[in-house]
DNA sequence: TTAAAAAGTTGCATAAAGTGAAACAAATTT
DNA sequence: AAATTTGTTTCACTTTATGCAACTTTTTAA
């Protein structure tokens, strides 16, 4: 079962890349008898020749193994302005609003929401740090972005792509509502 | 190298479910000094063996090759609204402006863009599909969003979240230049 | 159409390495 | 300190991955 879908893969690879069993022999420095036996399923290679293959292959090992994933329902999922979703995200909330835009039901990489800054927020109190990745556009007003140590100033239509494992926080810079789109991965997903 | 990531990976998953070698050596008919070796990084498992491993600790195979990347670098990279980079995207290019919205060097896993629409444009010609997954927000003018079969009217403000594996292609359905956000995933990154 | 070359599959023999049982060592508990 | 549990290692065994070469199938060329 499992087999099967690596044995594919690898196959499915090879041809697109225009090699023979020889040819990725040569490469893996497997036998093309061995190469042919892994793509036939008849054999469970151990991680290390499964290791050389992708090497050869010039593709990360975990190719294999992702399962592809059938988004089920429709595949997308609009989110109008005047729809979006007030949610409670843990901690932060209290100060901030914020909207979802998503309402994808499996298992998604991606979670957008807009974040609304009030013009009468205090100093920067909590910190925030997750692991993953994150990217943020502001839509409205002025922001001045706590990043560790630093403060970077981001204007209406600036952006910022960061590692959210360092601490930090958005806060609003202007005298008038600011408003931020915030895109967040959580890579540990898959 | 290898290996001893899994390993670890492995050890470190056990431990958090709280079994001991010989529970999980019942779960997954294993002996439980196989299961040190596999941990201690003697041996180099075939894939059915790490397959009954991931059954008995209910993860996804998948998880053992997932390879924690160092974003190294700063951390951050931020584009100012001005300062966006325009670039070349596989085959659209000709007739859409792109701009990235990202700097950072190593493979993340987000790539934001901007994306112009003109006014004059033609009838959607080519549509475009890929693997991953896509997110795509309206910060100027009107679009017809092309998916599959559907037409999908988004003003400005709205946003849409989508497996980009079905053909589809952003319009302009304004009498002015349009805008969009459009973050992409490539899943199969890792 | 046939011959020749290349690509892929399969027997076979071998050597390598995964594996279990049990003895051992280390750590934790009573 | 004894006893129980958890983790490591030795040893023998056997499974099986692997290379080599023969064989079959497909493609190319003449």
């Amino acid at each position: 079962m499992l087999e099967k879908q690596i044995a594919d893969k690898i196959k499915k690879i090879r041809k697109s890349k225009g090699y023979t069993l020889d040819q990725l022999g040569r490469l893996t420095d497997l036998s093309k008898g061995l190469l042919s036996r892994i793509e036939n399923c008849q054999v469970s290679p151990p991680i290390a020749t499964l290791s050389k293959i992708s090497h050869g292959l010039e593709v990360p090992i975990g190719i294999f193994f992702n399962v592809e994933e059938t988004t089920g329902e429709e595949g997308y999922a609009v989110t109008l302005k005047n729809e979006r979703r007030p949610i409670n995200r843990r901690g932060i909330t209290a100060e901030l609003d914020y909207y979802s835009l998503s309402s994808l039901k499996s298992d998604n990489l991606i979670e957008p929401f807009v974040v609304k800054y009030p013009v009468t927020q205090k100093k920067p109190t909590k910190l925030y740090d997750h692991p993953g990745e994150e990217f943020l556009l502001v839509l409205k007003g002025k922001i001045n972005f706590i990043y560790g140590k630093k403060i970077i100033r981001l204007e209406t239509g600036d952006s910022i792509h960061f590692d959210p494992s360092t601490p930090h926080r958005g806060q609003n810079a202007g005298k008038t509502e600011s408003e931020c789109l915030v895109i967040v991965i959580d890579k540990e997903k898959e």
